[in-house]
DNA sequence: CCTGGTCCTG
DNA sequence: CAGGACCAGG
């Protein structure tokens, strides 16, 4: 048997005991979550209106519109068709896998398909936008095909016509189409990557105007007539069904926003109940006694001991060190973090106004750097594409942006945009927006290294209290529980390496078995949890990571390790012992 | 059925 | 650290 009943024994009571009543409320935390179904009225945008074969009464037309279908379907099969790929690309570009392929998670795409148009949800999407793009793909290239017949029906009298008409004709097309003028300068250039919408109809309005002179009178009227009739149908038809995806009510604007990363805003999050609260019990109950014990002068086996000979006091607060003072709190406009999202509200705006559309078809090199959340400028997309479409949308699209907004755009080309557009953008957006971080980063990573030194098993609920500027989801949060369940891989993995370290090392009595801060252990644990050193760690630590020790060199040393199993029992134990974490994590800004 | 945990792998 | 498989508990 071992020796070290002495020490050990009374830990399982302080836990079984004390411990036990407080963790478990806090615990099962069983969020009544959201309110899931919240069906988007413009969802329904995609089954709707334009691709109505009405539209084209032309047998013919609707023929080479199947032949279309099955081309643009082809693209869309292809990378990352129009779709701003690696949309979750930093923070968390596995929702997507999860979404697709677990069952349980099936209503995120759902629901990510309706608010994020332009994600990078597998093509194959279900309604959303995938399907809007490709719906205004085919519309494009229909008008396209109906105007190179028209066009070819016209064509011998704007042959005849000369240079002359085409030096006047093409006043915007002339600019992009290499061809300059010639019979297929005023061809809508559909497949070209910058046609869109915009041009399409940008285009059309200019034709119309100049048509006449285009069209000797004997042209056929009915031509013209049809013509204009088509191109007003499509524009109004691509105008509404941007208006749907883009032009939704300021909350909604919200959720894009949030959604952007690919996450599904399932419902608000509520910075949920204060669940802060309950965190407190565990230690303030487990840890106290303990703390009585030890300022009383009764020692708890040497842990106590050893903790009063390198360590302060229980009660200090662990604090930064070198760290000037914490920021002020969280809610700072424009601070670095802030901008970043800026960038991505922005980029997420533009991409759905924009790539929605099919018009911005841009190239998919593009839209497969775009969205990229925290780390890559979420501007650099923008460089390479090219104004002209964006300076034509203005025009006609009917986007949520104000002219400002709009006017910003022709800019892009990066830091003016940055500068005005997004100012311009995140002025009309929620206050709360810019402050919501809807995707982790490296931030949130080591604040919650630094909090595995207070809790190993933090329940969802608490993390939403300690990181308030996090718009939880399903994914948010399971990436967050599986940050913990790494930290305590890491951390038990240490502890299970030092105790059989002991053990060879003829250790006997598991009493002394310290972490100290100065032993190799801490160092570890120290480098994996708090690299650059920059935060104490509190003693409650390493009085938790001792037991551990303790625990895994006791079991060792039985033979309990032979059980599969064998080190449920200490995975249980100390899943009882988790300290209370300092309010000043609650802080957005915390370790800033 | 969902959540949260562990284990294993890359 | 992320993913995925697998499992237990509610």
């Amino acid at each position: 048997m071992d020796p070290n009943s002495i020490l050990l024994s009374p830990q399982p009571q302080i836990c079984s005991h004390l411990a036990e009543a407080c963790t478990e409320g806090e615990r099962s935390s069983s969020h009544p979550e959201l309110d899931r179904d919240s069906p988007f009225p413009w969802s329904q945008v995609p089954s709707s209106s334009p691709t109505d074969p009405e539209w084209f009464g032309d047998e013919h037309i609707q023929a080479k519109r199947a032949r279309v279908e099955t081309i643009v379907r082809g693209m869309c099969l292809s990378p990352n068709p129009l779709v701003p790929g690696n949309a979750q690309a930093g923070v968390s570009p596995r929702c997507p896998k999860k979404a697709r392929e677990r069952k349980r998670k099936q209503n995120l795409p759902t629901q990510q398909g309706l608010l994020m148009p332009a994600p990078a949800w597998d093509q194959g999407n279900r309604k959303g936008g995938p399907r809007v793009r490709e719906q205004l793909h085919l519309l494009k290239q229909q008008l396209r095909h109906l105007q190179e017949h028209i066009l070819q029906a016209a064509k011998p009298r704007d042959t005849a016509q000369g240079p002359g008409g085409c030096g006047t004709g093409k006043g915007p097309l002339s600019a992009k189409q290499g061809n300059g003028c010639g019979p297929h300068s005023w061809v809508v250039d559909g497949d070209h990557q910058q046609g869109t919408s915009k041009d399409l109809s940008g285009a059309e309005k200019h034709q119309e105007s100049e048509k006449p002179s285009f069209l000797p009178s004997g042209a056929p009227a009915s031509l013209e007539i049809l013509r204009k009739e088509l191109t007003r149908a499509v524009s109004q038809a691509v105008d509404s069904v941007l208006q749907k995806v883009l032009l939704d009510p300021p909350g909604r604007l919200t959720q894009l926003g949030r959604s952007f990363q690919g996450q599904v805003p399932e419902g608000r999050n509520e910075p949920s109940p204060p669940v802060g609260g309950a965190c407190k019990d565990p230690l303030a109950l487990v840890a106290l006694p303990r703390r009585v014990q030890l300022q009383a002068g009764v020692p708890v086996g040497n842990l106590s001991l050893a903790k009063r000979l390198d360590s302060p006091r229980y009660l200090i607060p662990p604090r930064m060190i070198p760290k000037p003072c914490q920021d002020p709190p969280a809610n700072c406009p424009l601070t670095a973090p802030s901008h970043i999202q800026e960038n991505q509200i922005l980029s997420q705006l533009l991409g759905h106004g924009c790539n929605n559309g099919h018009w911005s078809s841009s190239p998919p090199q593009d839209s497969s750097s775009q969205r990229h959340p925290s780390s890559e400028p979420a501007l650099r997309p923008w460089r390479t594409t090219k104004p002209q479409p964006l300076v034509l949308s203005q025009q006609q699209c009917p986007l949520p942006f104000t002219s400002a907004h709009l006017e910003s755009l022709p800019l892009l080309p990066s830091v003016k945009m940055e500068q005005r557009g997004l100012h311009a953008v995140t002025e009309a957006l929620p206050f709360s927006l810019v402050h919501i971080q809807e995707g982790l980063n490296p931030g949130h990573l080591k604040k919650a290294k630094l909090m595995f030194f207070f809790t190993r098993y933090p329940s969802s609920n608490l993390l939403k209290v300690y990181f308030p500027d996090v718009q939880f989801n399903r994914c948010i949060t399971s990436q967050m529980i599986k940050w913990f369940s790494n930290f305590r891989e890491f951390y038990y993995i240490q502890m299970e390496k030092s105790a059989r370290q002991a053990i060879s090392d003829g250790v006997t009595n598991p009493k002394m078995l310290v972490v100290l801060r100065n032993s190799e252990l801490f160092r570890a644990l120290n480098m994996h949890y708090n690299k650059g050193n920059d935060f104490e760690v509190p003693d409650c630590f390493l009085e938790i990571a001792s037991l551990t020790l303790q625990e895994f060199f006791r079991a060792v040393s039985a033979g309990r390790d032979s059980d599969p199993s064998w080190k449920k029992p200490i995975y249980k134990i100390i899943s009882k012992l988790d300290s209370d974490i300092p309010e000043i994590f609650k802080s957005s800004s915390y370790p800033q």
